[in-house]
DNA sequence: GCACGATGCCAATACGTATTAGCTAATACG
DNA sequence: CGTATTAGCTAATACGTATTGGCATCGTGC
């Protein structure tokens, strides 16, 4: 046993292909490289095609990515992807991606920091990252620098995104309560720096000043972005005198109106009867529950399959133009949570 | 103009650091590898220390994975990441190898097949795989030649795996509900060749016919691990004449458990009052209905954990025997779905 | 003063691929 | 027939790191 060399466990390099069809390592990775223009005779590619075959090649994407400086790979970062409409975010982003080729590494910051994560991915040779979730605050330049970054729902000179019509969506609720003639109403919702959370509130409070009215700030609970966030928050109004208790609430995340529904029916207050509630995403969660949640649909897989398709258009045609496309549309899916006042 | 060789935009080496320094590349390597028993002076190290701070410079772990043939990544593979339970083994995975300094590159199945999925890790060089969710159907040795896989809930002579008490978790099911005085027990859950939930299945049946029970057909309901699944399940139950209708179910996945309570409250079939549930998984959604849901907690998160330390001892530890361990214990958490018959 | 073992550092090479310059043989053109 | 041109292929190099064998240098013991 001379040598070990050859050891048959190891995969298949294009070295072994190119011994095993005859020519050299350069024609293999020409003709598997899938550069279709390379001048190669079909002979000779049928060659190496057919040792590839026989040998089980499968090309080495980290040594691909060491000397093409792209891994092919792209990183999502989402503050928590127990959060269905993350989740779904992130599935938009694999679906397009996989199409392109590419991988997508989905990550959120429960366990570690957004820099440190945003570290490995550099490490790793990522070649961009799509950000959801995170406020203008959290994206100092600190560890960007040098990525390719597109954005979902927070606007930005200096990097490209994608958003929804977050103020649309908070006036899509408002008009519905007051036309469902309420009159007492209320917002939960997280005090995030996060721009398209702000839009929600912001269209929500508009509408109401078009209709000529205001909101008192008890009535204005500011919480987590949670189901138990939504269930302090509901609590807390439920705890209010009669005359000023709402009667309808705007929750700006799905999450909090599980929570906010859950305070209610725990503490006898029927729904819709006596509590119209009112979500925005439309995840999956607001048809489980009952009664089924009246919410703002936000096209979450399309946020992140644009995101991708994007970021991906900047990486294949480095001069490609980041033209940033209309805000994607929400619309109100009425279901059993809202009802007369 | 004459060379934009040191552009100053792409990110430093090891070369530049050792430039900076006045020492060789080796040297630099030899100092920030982390390897600590290298030889190297102190005033040397500083220097290096000093210049790579200066410069920014993080490794490149694409060039270093080519070398060493490690990426210091691990593959997860599960079904449906939408799945919370599923989610959580992940979280618990992650959480272990970020300290391991692990990168995880967690996937479902939704948008590829697995095969794609498991070339696509294989080609990323991930040094290992955690597959939890999969029979061994699915588990043909097809794509995992040559790759360190630790499994969940599955056992195989193939591989080391870890697992929880599922049968356990039917049996408490099982008994809870007969504790209460149900007689005309049903069960829901997928028709699956997954190992982990045929067996709380048989654990449930088992301790049904301990107490000299026997569950008719018509109320073992094969339905999808899903919410709508679990929706199917309890209608075609409500649907049953009053003689034969169960007074409780006990459903394998907390997903079903949800849609069958949906389905429940959508019928005016009072629960627990007329319909007691039980789940099993413990989700974070099983505090979120109301009723809360009973259900069986099953430890996902030291699942995923136990998963990872597993693998990554047998990474490290080139010969470590991987010692499988007990089955992780479950408990019965006692909420609002179920009451006496 | 010499042999000897440490110590500190470096040159060289490897990892698996892509890419380019260049070589040979064949074809086109005058 | 001689010269351009092209097709088809290969040798060589680069990507950024880890690793090893070996070269100096320096004490140490005799």
């Amino acid at each position: 046993m001379p040598t070990r060399r050859s050891d048959s466990a190891r995969p298949a390099t294009t070295h072994d292909v190119a011994r095993r069809a005859g020519v050299s390592q350069a024609t293999v990775s020409l003709v598997l490289g899938g550069n279709p223009r390379a001048r190669v005779s079909a002979q000779t590619r049928e060659r190496v095609v057919r040792a590839a075959g026989e040998l089980g090649y499968r090309p080495n994407l980290v040594a691909r990515g060491l000397v093409q400086r792209k891994s092919y790979a792209i990183g999502v970062m989402v503050p928590d992807l127990s959060n269905p409409f993350f989740l779904d975010v992130v599935t938009g982003v694999q679906r397009v991606a996989a199409e392109a080729g590419y991988v997508v590494l989905p990550g959120d910051v429960r366990e570690v920091s957004p820099q440190r994560h945003l570290e490995a991915l550099q490490a790793r040779q990522v070649d961009g990252v799509i950000l959801d979730g995170f406020g203008a605050l959290a994206l100092q330049e600190h560890a960007l620098s040098g990525m390719k970054v597109v954005l979902v729902d927070e606007p930005s000179e200096r990097w490209p995104g994608v958003a929804s019509d977050a103020i649309g969506a908070g006036r899509l609720a408002a008009e519905h309560l007051l036309a469902l003639g309420h009159t007492r109403l209320a917002f939960a919702g997280p005090a995030s720096d996060v721009h398209g959370l702000r839009m929600r509130e912001r269209g929500f409070f508009a509408a109401l000043r078009d209709a000529g009215m205001t909101l008192p700030s008890e009535r204005l609970r500011r919480v987590p972005p949670t189901v138990s966030g939504g269930l302090a928050a509901m609590k807390a109004l439920l705890a209010l005198p009669p005359a000023q208790r709402p009667t309808a609430c705007f929750c700006a995340v799905d999450l909090v109106a599980a929570g906010a529904l859950k305070a209610c029916l725990t503490a006898g207050v029927a729904v819709p009867g006596m509590m119209s509630i009112v979500g925005c995403d439309d995840v999956e969660l607001a048809r489980v529950l009952t009664p089924e949640l009246t919410t703002v649909r936000v096209p979450a897989r399309e946020l992140g399959a644009r995101a991708a398709r994007l970021l991906i258009k900047q990486l294949d045609d480095e001069a490609a133009a980041p033209k940033p496309g209309k805000p994607l549309p929400v619309r109100l899916i009425v279901r059993g949570t809202t009802g007369p006042a």
